[in-house]
DNA sequence: CGTTTGATGCTCT
DNA sequence: GAGCATCAAACGG
């Protein structure tokens, strides 16, 4: 593990990962994202229950498209969606069932110029990460991702803990973009945190 | 501020 | 063929 990596934290540990994304996926707040010289912190998250979830890609079983969601966790489910963006996930649950949380903003910690220059749309910093799919194009990650290994950090990815205290709240809400299991209250993110795609969701409701 | 609309191509029916 | 776990620009107030 390069040093600059090991300053950010340490990786989680694929066992707690290998739970269902509705627990995963609030631990994850605070958890920093390094993929190669960028990284960032994770202030915004949603839980996806596979075939139990109207709302996942996985809800209709498993496809060729969905096959890392339904291997083992720890590994990076990214996918293409309206013809040109990527959105990643840290898949969650036991090797064979599809769970999944997607990353949906990043609070930038290193490697801000890069990002930059990754998305020039930014006019801001704090818009740089501030939705699933900047910040896939802030640090890089593409399909070529799909199935990267955060635990071990191939391919310079890495999902870290510790290198980061969380003085927020969580606030649960219901998830943003969706038309089936739009109601299910399985988004999560850093109450007062400027680097979130939106405030709230409906019902916003601080739960730590 | 807010809302609306066009871009663009893969995935599954 | 329909829909999509989105984004940015272009509007109107």
């Amino acid at each position: 593990m390069p040093a600059h990596v090991a300053r950010l934290g340490r990786p989680v540990e694929r066992s707690r990962l290998a739970r269902p994304a509705v627990e995963v996926a609030p631990e994850l707040l605070g958890t920093v994202l390094v993929a190669g010289d960028r990284a960032g912190r994770i202030v915004e998250v949603e839980a996806y229950m596979g075939e139990a979830d109207p709302g996942s890609h996985a809800f209709r079983g498993p496809t060729a498209r969905t096959a890392t969601m339904f291997g083992p966790p720890g590994h990076l489910y990214v996918y293409f969606t309206y013809g040109m963006h990527w959105c990643a996930n840290v898949v969650c649950g036991d090797d064979g069932v599809a769970s999944a949380a997607l990353i949906r903003a990043l609070e930038p910690l290193r490697g801000v110029e890069a990002m930059r220059e990754a998305r020039p749309a930014a006019r801001r910093d704090r818009d740089l990460c501030n939705g699933p799919a900047k910040l896939c194009q802030a640090l890089g990650l593409d399909g070529r991702h799909d199935g990267t290994d955060v635990v071990r950090g191939t391919d310079d990815v890495w999902l870290l803990e510790d290198g980061w205290t969380s003085d927020a709240a969580p606030v649960v809400s219901t998830r943003i973009g969706l038309t089936n299991g739009a109601d299910l209250p399985w988004r999560w993110h850093v109450d007062g945190s400027a680097h979130v795609s939106r405030p709230s969701g409906r019902g916003g409701i601080v739960v730590g």
